[in-house]
DNA sequence: GTGAAAGCGCTAACAT
DNA sequence: ATGTTAGCGCTTTCAC
């Protein structure tokens, strides 16, 4: 009982004509007469006749569809970046293949191959945390197939960009938690080979530096879900004391260490003030609302899709470099950080 | 600057030998001497060599690829059951296509029809919300490819279901908060027309019959989403006064209204005691914790794929009814309905 | 105005 | 042990 969906030559058999009449019929080809057309129509629409993409994309060597690679779509700044690239995708007549790395590198791996075997257009791309081998990303940039890489990037291999400026945003929240008076800060941040990491943890140092605070290393932690909260308690609550803020590189964290610091009897923000970074639904739900900075997961998956649309399209021989296109972030000051 | 990725054609030009003998030295057959596939392999590795999958679905009827389409991947329930989906459709050799409705009748129809131009060897569907024309998925059932709705159902269309206990879920939750002391419970709920909504209702009011309170229309409202307590907020409020419970269709719904109830001065649970539907990962953030059932997404994913696996591994010959997988949930008591 | 033929990448039955 | 051929569904050039 495998499914035969019907085909050009089962109509052209149907109607006693030839598959390339059938063809050119549906297409509403000039050279076809008017009763032929008609009746070729009828009939195709009557069997519900649906054009077999994966031919289509065999013969044209183009398959409209694009592949994308992100790390976990539960997470509300990735599946804002999907529905950011659905949305242009679709109105572009572009179809998406979507491939979750549940943040691991050979899922990764895997996934990036199996949308090369299915002749993906181009490739959007996310990269895994746990991901420090990018050669099956150099393999593809190597395959002329484009790609575009989103918010986690691979600073060796050149194509377009769209990047978060994290540096600033970091920056900027950790100058509020400091022009709301706090000097001990907390920094909970990633390993240090991935970037976005990297660049907010450096937006932290430059803050305290515009503002004369001494950098104290013991205070900044690798330390970025909240299963690392729940294992690294006791080094965070050994230094729950010594604080008065605490600045988490992702709300779920952040999310995280509020709840583990209100059960431990410290008052949010009075005795510690917290922020997180990305402006998850969550934030404004905790109590209380916890002072983020938002990213435009969204608008940057627009932009991703669009800069691979215009990849898509050039002129073979005409070349471009690539592009890089960096979003600012804005302050949600919320009740975390109001310490007066 | 199209690429070109090598073709079985272009190794066999290459080598001096036809496409059938590359064909079949790549996979092991053998006929083909030691040397020659040696030297074919050892050529294919280092041109890295990857075959068109699409090709492949062409000559082989069959893509191992299976579509799916979820209201949308935000919500933890959702991207519960695609992890369960994709985990076992990877362990079986299979790829995914994920499509989101986003609760949209008009994508929901777009979205099967590009999946099955893509010839899907299946289709697992949780319906989107808006739906209640079902005419897309009876052709789909028509033309024989094998579907397995999850979650939200069609109770016309005779294919595999996976679907969880509702009505006996809101009748447990229901009941839980007339053991604590309630009487007055309002239902928020979706419209009559959405099964999983309907077997909720039937829950909440059979818990009420189990026991002797009667049923008041007037607690009954549609209102499934937080921005509809925002809009509907005074209705809500000007019920507040008369009830002491809050049973909501799902849990952002119920966290919504919590808020609501908080924000004009009403304590929770004291004052109003609220549950909710689903046990998304907030029901456990939010202040107090809510209490709520919780659904298996993941093994219902799991479920569904091996389901659908069994179909399009069944020999043509072979029938078999429709089966229907029903998942009970389990209560989470927490906080928010602890009145004593 | 319509048909025949070739080819996209691949496989398998059928030669040799 | 290897090559030739046909065909999956579709388009398009070339014939008529």
């Amino acid at each position: 009982m495998k499914p035969h969906l019907t085909s050009i030559n089962d109509i052209a058999r149907a109607l006693g004509v030839s598959a390339s009449t059938v063809s050119r019929a549906l297409k509403d080809h000039p050279d076809i007469s008017e009763p032929t057309r008609i009746k070729i129509k009828a009939f195709a629409q009557k069997v519900n006749y649906r054009p077999n993409a994966l031919a289509l994309s065999l013969k044209k060597q183009v398959s409209n569809t694009i592949g994308i690679v992100i790390p976990e779509i539960v997470h509300h700044f990735f599946s804002s970046i999907i529905s950011g690239i659905e949305d242009i995708a679709y109105s572009k007549g572009y179809r998406v293949m979507i491939c979750q790395s549940n943040e691991d590198y050979e899922r990764e791996k895997v996934n990036v191959q199996a949308l090369l075997d299915h002749r993906v257009d181009g490739l959007l791309v996310c990269i895994s945390k746990t991901t420090d081998d990018f050669s099956h990303f150099t393999s593809v940039y190597n395959s002329q197939v484009p790609m575009v890489f989103l918010d986690r990037i691979c600073k060796k291999i050149e194509t377009d960009r769209v990047i978060t400026d994290d540096f600033n945003g970091a920056r900027l929240i950790t100058s509020h938690l400091i022009e709301n008076g706090c000097k001990r800060i907390l920094h909970l941040g990633t390993l240090p080979h991935l970037l976005i990491g990297h660049d907010r943890q450096q937006g932290y140092v430059q803050a305290l530096k515009d503002n004369n605070i001494d950098l104290d290393p013991e205070l900044i932690i690798k330390c970025d879900t909240p299963a690392e909260v729940e294992s690294k308690k006791d080094i965070i609550l050994s230094l729950a004391g010594k604080i008065d803020a605490v600045f988490a590189v992702n709300d779920f964290t952040a999310v995280a260490v509020m709840n583990l610091l209100k059960n431990n009897g410290f008052e949010i923000p009075k005795d510690i003030a917290v922020a997180g970074f990305g402006d998850d639904p969550i934030a404004t739900i905790v109590d209380p609302p916890l002072t983020t900075v938002e990213q435009q997961g969204y608008q940057m998956g627009q932009e991703a899709m669009n800069l691979l649309i215009e990849r898509l399209t050039m002129p073979d021989n005409e070349m471009k470099a690539p592009e890089i296109k960096v979003f600012q972030v804005e302050l949600r000051k919320r009740k975390s950080t109001q310490r007066s």
